[in-house]
RNA sequence: GCCGGGGUAGCUCAGUGGUAGAGCAGCUGAUUCGUAAUCAGCAGGUCGUGGGUUCAACCCCCAUCCCCGGCUCCA
């Protein structure tokens, strides 16, 4: 863009947006300056979704600043001050800034290459800024500030924390409240506070943070994601292993954990006289299992995979419900195979990635592939011709992905798949990744076609991640209106009076035995309520049974979105939810 | 870990130094009822934990643990 030149730019467009929301942000900082002068300021971009501002300032925002600091913010917008903007040599801009106390803009300053900066200036608020910007104050038309937060200067903790203030900006009032209730709906889908009232899992303060308790309800939908992961990975030949919770130090020492990933990992413990730790990854164990015997070509490609579950470290401010734990079990697996068989096995790994997500309803996806990251270990050769392998294997599944150059692990090139939840969010959870690493350090061989060892490729892969942070994504994803094949309780059986209670029962025995979860409420309550607490729990199917059921013999059936179908004979519901069942739906 | 906010009954939340409250859930009883809450009664708290100030602390001070929003980091 030219200097000067005024340009249209829609709102729809992300650079249009970006300077909308980049332009409120200076007028925030503006509202900010005029109350609170001492404040100084550091960078205010855009976001993806709104803007922030970084002010360093000794007294802390309060929540009732933000009100003042929008009502402010409205007074600056109403006055349609022009956004002016000039350009300076950077001196003159350091001096400037410099006159003004604003140490945080002559660093920037110092930092930047060019010898001619531009700043704006609106209405006597003058901020260092490439722009461009609307043209004038009056442009905004609807904005909110959203929240306040601590933040480091230029993002490292070693610097100062600064105070930052989030908000959004939309081009009309609609569309930001469109927004708005977006958050509500967030906030009424959080996995923490539906896994409270649906009674799925807890964390307590007693066990520990980052620790969960997998309840009744959450165990049972647990269970049903692991037989259908079992089932599903003996299908596709790989063959399922168990491993222990500690091994001693000397393992992780032998993989290299205890170098490159030790902050993550908890304090040893002395067994008889040895240090043993608890694990953080289940691959020693894997290739332990493959080092039991002399392994041949022929077997390959071996495919371990484990429900493991692991132990890592993470700083307590973090930790955030089941999305980042301490323990987690990983749907973890190690394939062992030839490097020719890299892109063969990958392709396998991503039929299967996506064929499992999409039994859970995830069918978008962001792709991600990481290069050689500056610390590595392996050959460059060895880095390119795996990187090749992976590159080839998405090329040929036709599946678009980003290249995050230089963000490998340092063992080997990486797949990152992020799903979209249904809301359109994005969740890292599935990762492959090659691995370098663990068969140098482990000295694990193969027995080639030549007579000869050689090393074998290792690819490490976890589709769901975790299974705890898969958990409670698919309870956002899914706002806890569970599909029936994995809802907790899928039939509940409600009863009129308490005359019907024999029926219900039976019919519940019925159900039960053909593996259906039925739960029957002949609770002393009536109709309305047992119907409003089954919806509650979003209990799939609610039967109904009173004196018309008993004496026609078929059964009412409501569903939770509150249609009524059937009736039905015990046989026909029993088809209906098996057909619902098996679909997956 | 850092910045800010918070922790009162199982849950959601009132309670500004002078005898701890409500709604829902729970229990008991009555009611036997047709598509999102029947009525009545009862019970339930070391006010996160430890220390301090005070005649007196849920309330003020200090420390600590945990939670929430972010930063940083990750499955």
């Amino acid at each position: 863009m030219n200097k000067g030149n005024i340009v249209e730019i829609d709102f729809n467009s992300k650079e249009g947006r970006e300077i909308y929301r980049h332009s409120t942000s200076h007028i925030m900082a503006h509202a900010v300056k005029e109350m609170f002068p001492e404040a100084k300021l550091a960078i205010g971009p855009a976001t993806d979704e709104g803007f922030y501002y970084d002010f360093d300032i000794d007294r802390p925002f309060m929540p009732e600043d933000i009100a003042a600091i929008e009502k402010k913010m409205a007074g600056i917008i109403k006055k349609n001050n022009a956004f002016v903007r000039k350009t300076l040599h950077k001196k003159d801009a350091i001096q400037l800034f410099k006159k003004k106390g604003e140490v945080y803009k002559v660093e920037l300053l110092e930092d930047i290459p060019d010898e001619e900066v531009t700043i704006y200036e609106e209405n006597g608020f003058v901020d260092l800024c490439r722009g461009p910007h609307v043209p004038s104050t009056g442009a905004i038309k609807a904005f909110k500030l959203l929240s306040i937060a601590g933040a480091y200067w230029r993002g490292s903790e070693k610097n100062k924390m600064l105070q930052r203030i989030y908000g959004t900006a939309f081009s009309n009032e609609k569309d930001l409240k469109d927004y708005l209730d977006f958050l509500e709906e967030v906030k009424k889908r959080d996995h923490r506070k539906l896994g409270r009232e649906l009674d799925l899992f807890s964390v307590s303060e007693e066990i520990g943070p980052g620790l969960i308790l997998w309840h009744p309800d959450g165990a049972l939908i647990r269970k049903t994601i692991e037989d259908f992961w079992r089932d599903e990975h003996l299908k596709a030949d790989y063959k399922l292993l168990y491993s222990p919770h500690i091994a001693k130090l000397n393992l992780w020492q032998k993989s290299g954990h205890l170098d490159f990933y030790r902050e993550n990992m908890y304090s040893p413990m002395e067994i008889e006289g040895i240090e043993y730790e608890l694990k953080p990854m289940n691959c020693p164990f894997h290739i332990s299992v493959y080092k039991s015997s002399l392994r041949s070509y022929r077997e390959f490609p071996i495919r371990y995979a484990e429900l493991g579950t692991v132990y890592r470290y993470e700083r307590s401010g973090v930790l955030h419900g089941l999305l980042r734990v301490r323990g987690f079990t990983q749907d973890d697996a190690h394939i062992f195979c030839r490097e020719d068989q890299i892109e063969d096995e990958i392709l396998n790994i991503l039929d299967f990635t996506l064929f499992i997500l999409k039994t859970f309803g995830f069918e978008s996806y962001d792709i991600y592939l990481s290069t050689q990251p500056e610390k590595y270990v392996g050959t460059s050769e060895n880095w390119e011709r795996a990187t090749a392998a992976l590159k080839q294997a998405l090329d040929k599944k036709g599946l678009s992905y980003r290249i995050d150059p230089g963000e490998g692990v340092f063992y080997g090139p990486k797949i990152d798949i992020k799903i979209k939840d249904s809301l359109n969010r994005s969740w890292q959870c599935s990762t492959i990744q090659v691995d370098f690493n663990n068969p140098e350090r482990f000295d694990i061989t193969y027995r080639g076609s030549d007579g000869k060892d050689h090393k074998p490729i290792m690819i490490h892969r976890a589709l769901m991640g975790s299974l705890e942070r898969f958990f409670g994504v698919l309870i956002e994803h899914y706002a806890g209106i569970f599909p029936l094949w994995l809802a907790p309780v899928q039939v509940e059986i409600l009863t009129i009076a308490d005359r019907h209670s024999d029926y219900a029962i039976k019919a519940a025995e019925i159900l039960k035995a053909e593996g259906i979860r039925v739960r029957v409420n002949i609770e002393n309550e009536k109709i309305g309520h047992k119907i409003r607490e089954a919806t509650i729990r979003k209990v799939p199917y609610s039967v109904i049974i009173g004196d018309k059921e008993i004496a026609e013999n078929r059964l009412t059936v409501r569903k939770r979105s509150g249609e009524n179908i059937g009736p039905f004979t015990i046989e026909e519901f029993f088809k209906v939810i098996k057909k619902e069942v098996d679909g997956k739906q």
